[in-house]
DNA sequence: TGAACGCTGTGAAATAATTCACAACTTAAT
DNA sequence: ATTAAGTTGTGAATTATTTCACAGCGTTCA
């Protein structure tokens, strides 16, 4: 079912569940596509249609912001908890490690890796920490499904398999590579920052 | 011209930029579309017609790496030197601030802001630091044209604002907030970290 | 009571993006 | 010299996505 939704739908959705998170936290308690529209900068008839991929979900008077909610979490399993990991705690697998936004989230930070030993003797955290040759085995373990990459571009691919070896299901990579895998069931997302303020560079007049 | 060039075209091409510049650095003359392809996981159709924005650009025996790079540095102005800030010094801002990769970039990151006046003191950094209600001057004075949002979410919109008002031109958004803003010059990319972990969790089977 | 308004859900239309197919050309090898 | 293999550029076809238009329903207000 799930896998019927296209991504531009699924990425959008998954920012409606967060404005509806925002909307139930401010006392909301319906809503309408038009407002959903002027909120998420698209129009409403896409907001009616992504929400359409649950079934009827409103009613005449608009959403409700709790059961429409709701809905988005059953349908995209953002009830179900996962767990992930980090590997290269650097600036940026710090700056993540220490996010606090995970709180209350459904994403459990379970371990973390580098390659360099010394630093994970350093570092301050309650999370597990393990060198990096350990990867697949904990992964397998601890039955972590989702891998973050915060290595140095030249080790990404090489993380990325280690990874696939213990098992996980989905990674997110912020090194400027692309990352090669042949098992189309493994999803990844790519997160490169350095690529926005080029994207931004070309879109800005002059 | 840039204009017309469609988005997920200009996403690609970004990324094409990079791929370029490693083979170019692996001393790498020539590339087909069909390696291109499969390096960035595309088809090489696709490649061929993303870079036909730029009109002719290969040969019979493939493109030419240094040609193709520097085809689309001028074409999207990538050659271009951007002055950038980042507002929000706190684990994410600072991951970006003291990021290497803008080093061999055309990005400058000119100045980081925070409305935690104690925080900008016990910052040791190369780079000028200001209170956040500064940054309209700053960033006009300055002629920043990027601005970099790492502050809190309930901050973002607020931060956007005095942006704008400084003049930017473009905006990273790392708060999980859709920033409101009528001028359609001024070009936003959101950098939703959190969302990734939720379309990963959607797209894995069970 | 009834008219006006505002809402969703959805098939149809329009638009956007990708993929295909092939002409035209080069290079290499036999 | 000729054949085979490999390449780009591009109009056409296909596929994907977004937008439109409106039926159908409830609510509100006169
Ligand atoms: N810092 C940023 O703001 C930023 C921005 C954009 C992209 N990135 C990307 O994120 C990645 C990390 O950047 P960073 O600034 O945090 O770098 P960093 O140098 O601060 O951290 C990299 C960490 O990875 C570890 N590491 C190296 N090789 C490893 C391996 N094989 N296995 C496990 N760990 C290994 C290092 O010990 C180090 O701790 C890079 O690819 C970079 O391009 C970072
Ligand atoms: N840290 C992460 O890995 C991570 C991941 C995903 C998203 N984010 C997002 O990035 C943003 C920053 O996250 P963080 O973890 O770095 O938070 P943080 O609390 O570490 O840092 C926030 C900084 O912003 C400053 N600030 C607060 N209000 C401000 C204002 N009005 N003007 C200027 N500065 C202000 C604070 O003083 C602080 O230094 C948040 O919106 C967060 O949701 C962070």
């Amino acid at each position: 079912m799930k896998q019927s939704i296209p991504l531009p739908v699924l990425e959008r959705l998954s920012i409606l569940y967060t404005v509806l998170e925002r909307l139930e936290k401010e006392g909301r308690t319906a809503v309408s596509s038009a407002e959903l529209g002027r909120i998420m900068n698209v129009t409403p008839h896409t907001i009616r249609k992504d929400i359409n991929y649950f079934g009827q979900a409103g009613s005449e008077s608009g959403y409700s912001v709790s059961t429409l909610r709701n809905t988005l979490e059953k349908g995209l399993r953002f009830d179900v908890s996962r767990k992930a990991c980090i590997v290269g705690l650097g600036r940026m697998g710090l700056a993540l490690m220490n996010f606090s936004g995970f709180k209350d989230s459904n994403i459990r930070i379970e371990a973390g890796f580098d390659s360099n030993i010394n630093r994970l003797e350093t570092l301050k955290t309650d999370i597990e920490l393990y060198p990096a040759y350990e990867i697949p085995e904990v992964v397998k373990r601890k039955s972590i499904e989702l891998g973050v990459i915060t290595v140095p571009p030249e080790a990404a691919q090489q993380t990325a398999d280690k990874l696939i070896q213990g098992g996980i299901k989905g990674i997110i990579n912020f090194a400027p590579v692309i990352i090669q895998c042949d098992n189309p069931a493994i999803a990844i997302r790519n997160f490169y920052v350095l690529e926005e303020f080029r994207i931004l560079s070309a879109l800005i007049q002059i």
